[in-house]
DNA sequence: ATAAAAATAGGTCGATCAACCTAGAAATTA
DNA sequence: TAATTTCTAGGTTGATCGACCTATTTTTAT
């Protein structure tokens, strides 16, 4: 195949496989098979199953870059933007009610391994954070974007708990709702 | 050793061990050695570890019945009750810090692995979400108790996530101060 | 006291795991 | 074309897994 053609599958079909299993309950047989090589092959291109997690930490640190360009420019206005953020949970519904969100479920499952790359898994949280900040800093209504920024985060993570526990679409969509109307609600820098 | 103790000390060391560990991490042998006793043992007293993770869902069950029946007597008053929910959080840091919230994080592993005790998992959410309820039906200010109490659990789910990922006490304390002031600030039933 | 039942220990089995190894095929470079 | 590197397949190893089993001891009931 193709050089790095091979590599960049594998860490594809482990992202997904990480996502809806859990790091610790997929193994190399899992990956070969998905991607449709060796094992031998496998760990030709990773020697140990950590140097495909840092691998596909690094993938997803990438992919959030990029859907948070995406959203910022389909947004348009800092508002849009987040509600780019807050709409996301029911656009990815479909896999958020089985497996959560990818970030928070992988963040704590590598904090009760106390794994190695449990710190790089939460760059992803950071990503997003100073992104959500950044909005606010724009929108200019808000008195301290950092804290918002967080509850941002913390508002994401709970209705992501909550509506897989329940998996209650309705309830999202109403939680989604009620943030949209919030962030209009929200006084504007002068227009 | 007596009857019925050595199956409650079986079931108490797997409930933290699946707490900590998390379930598929768990062994028949992390159990026994915690217990002090052998995987035959273990056997006699559980056949299959599905049984294990059974009868800690249901002693989760009774045990948070319980501390919400304690909150409920500390607490006093229902925004007091609430408080005690809040404060939980701060209260039980230095676990949820490292392995997160017991409830939140085995709902989605068992959500991950599709497994069949997963719905029994979240029945402690809804003792949460009913008790949280009754006190807000109790303080009578709220408009809808039912939307609020999932608020509520949502924002607990959240806390506890992003709690553990910045691993950030301040932070947590911030956000719990912040709730006590907003109950605080609603408007009480005639007193 | 004796029989029955429950509790305990430890061996064993087949399956699966991560990791390593060898060797051949394919692609690249000289 | 020849040499070299990269890619690929599949076997092997030692460890661990859940589950099952057979004894032996302890407790309970008769």
């Amino acid at each position: 195949m193709k050089h790095g053609v091979t590599k960049q599958k594998i860490v594809e079909a482990a992202d997904g496989l990480f996502y809806r299993q859990g790091f610790e309950c997929t193994s190399f047989t899992d990956i070969a098979s998905a991607v449709g090589i060796s094992r031998g092959n496998l760990h030709h291109h990773f020697k140990i199953k950590d140097d495909i997690l840092d691998a596909v930490i690094e993938a997803r640190l990438g992919q959030t870059k990029k859907i948070l360009d995406q959203w910022e420019a389909e947004g348009k206005s800092p508002s849009g933007c987040l509600e780019m953020y807050f709409k996301s949970l029911v656009v990815n519904w479909s896999s958020v009610k089985d497996y959560g969100c990818p970030f928070g479920t992988m963040c704590n499952e590598l904090a009760k391994l106390d794994h190695p790359a449990r710190k790089a898994s939460t760059k992803a949280f950071e990503l997003y954070r100073q992104w959500i900040k950044r909005q606010f800093v724009a929108l200019s209504s808000v008195e301290d974007p950092d804290v918002l920024a967080m509850d941002m985060l913390a508002w994401g993570q709970g209705v992501a708990s909550v509506g897989n526990a329940y998996k209650d679409l309705r309830y999202v969509k109403r939680e989604v709702e009620k943030m949209c109307g919030w962030l209009q609600a929200l006084p504007v820098k002068d227009a």
